[in-house]
DNA sequence: CCGGTTTCGGTACTGAGTCCATAATGAGTC
DNA sequence: GACTCATTATGGACTCAGTACCGAAACCGG
């Protein structure tokens, strides 16, 4: 509903291209692992833009070469698993409808997942303040996925449903996968596999959606 | 996930219980009046707090009186109709399964919505610099709205179902009904009516989850 | 050595949100 | 009426995220 270009609101990502210029000063791994200790001790609410820059030995500018914002820290984990949802949609079997593809696709992301893989925010319980800002920056990131899905979903239907029911069903499985990938997270150590846990949670929207999506002609009104 | 209190992030939404104490200056209202004008004027982000309290004729940290942030501003009708929300899953038969009561709940919720109630933000078409912002206070009505039907359908259920796949099943279908209420917004005067719009989006959902929701015995693992 | 290009880092600014102390205003109480 | 007490208004000062600008490194090709 946003935009179409990116999933994070990264700055600069990972585009080494490299052509002549100022070497880049090792920054953005040491911005994060800053980032990290710092939260730890002081949680993310107490630690300025100042602090982290500080500590990786950086000017408080460079920072926001490599982030956009602040709480985009709150996700680093989870943007490395986003970034590789297009290629999962392409990897995607043409041979089955398009509610048991998004499926497929949605389950297989989560399947990359690391499985120690979980956001400071959560593993660390901070005093709660945290939660609003984390889940704030979290919102872009349900955006870009339930977006990159309705635009798959759309074109697997091809013109055949309503695009908003269409944009429903991306939504809904979208909403449905992070629910279930939030208890997963908060599970703790003794958590199993996200995959299956997501898929446990977005069967139901999908099959739910099953008819309308997978009809060659055009459905209701 | 968040809270449980309240909808908004209002500061002091409407309690008229003074017992003694200095007045309300009138203010509440003359505030987004104000605002209202002033974002029509220059747009929402070229609009300061100072703008809006100077024009209201009040002090700056009045404002915050009255509203947590500015972005509050850009919800208040929306803010009206989430705020009957308890009521309606009090009204809401008993005699249905679960699922159904969902669906019969939020579908009588948009029924209550007023046709012309469309948010700022989206009534004007402003450079899409808000878009941002009013995504992210929206957030916080799609938990509150999200919470309040994981709650009501946890209490339909009587802990038959996985509480995971009770939350997914509300966040859901609160997306469903977003992603409607959102189109049904954007969709300018000839739009229709909302209620059927809602439930049009949201009926997949519920009938996904049925057979779980609606299970008198613990479903699957 | 000379542009071109990129990153680095400092200064300065805007504006949201918080904190605090103080005044204003009224309701109850004696 | 005088004295609390609770509530709201208001102004000043502050923190900090995010932005804009600019000049200085640092590397590239020629």
């Amino acid at each position: 509903m946003t935009d179409s270009d990116a999933l994070g609101t990264d700055a600069r990502t990972e585009a080494p291209r490299a052509r002549g210029g100022r070497p880049r000063a090792s920054s953005r791994r040491t911005l994060e692992d800053a980032a990290s200790e710092l939260f730890l001790e002081q949680g993310y609410a107490g630690t300025t833009i100042d602090q982290i820059a500080q500590r990786a030995g950086v000017g408080r500018n460079t920072f926001f070469n490599y982030f956009a914002a602040k709480s985009d820290l709150l996700w680093l984990d989870v943007d490395e698993t986003i970034a590789a949802l297009p290629g999962v949609l392409d990897e995607t079997s043409e041979d089955v409808s398009p509610s048991a593809a998004l499926e497929r696709a949605v389950t297989a992301l989560a399947a990359r997942h690391p499985h120690s893989a979980v956001p400071i925010a959560l593993s660390q319980r901070e005093p709660m303040a945290t939660q609003e800002e984390f889940l704030s920056a979290g919102l872009s990131r349900f955006l870009a996925v339930a977006h990159a899905l309705a635009g798959f979903l759309a074109e697997r239907v091809e013109g055949h449903v309503d695009p908003t029911i269409v944009r429903a069903a991306a939504n809904a499985t979208t909403a449905a996968a992070a629910t279930a990938a939030g208890a997963w997270a908060l599970a703790g150590v003794e958590r199993g596999d996200l995959a299956a846990e997501v898929d446990r949670a977005i069967a139901p929207v999908c099959r739910g959606f099953a008819s309308q999506l997978d009809a060659r002609r055009p459905t209701g009104a």
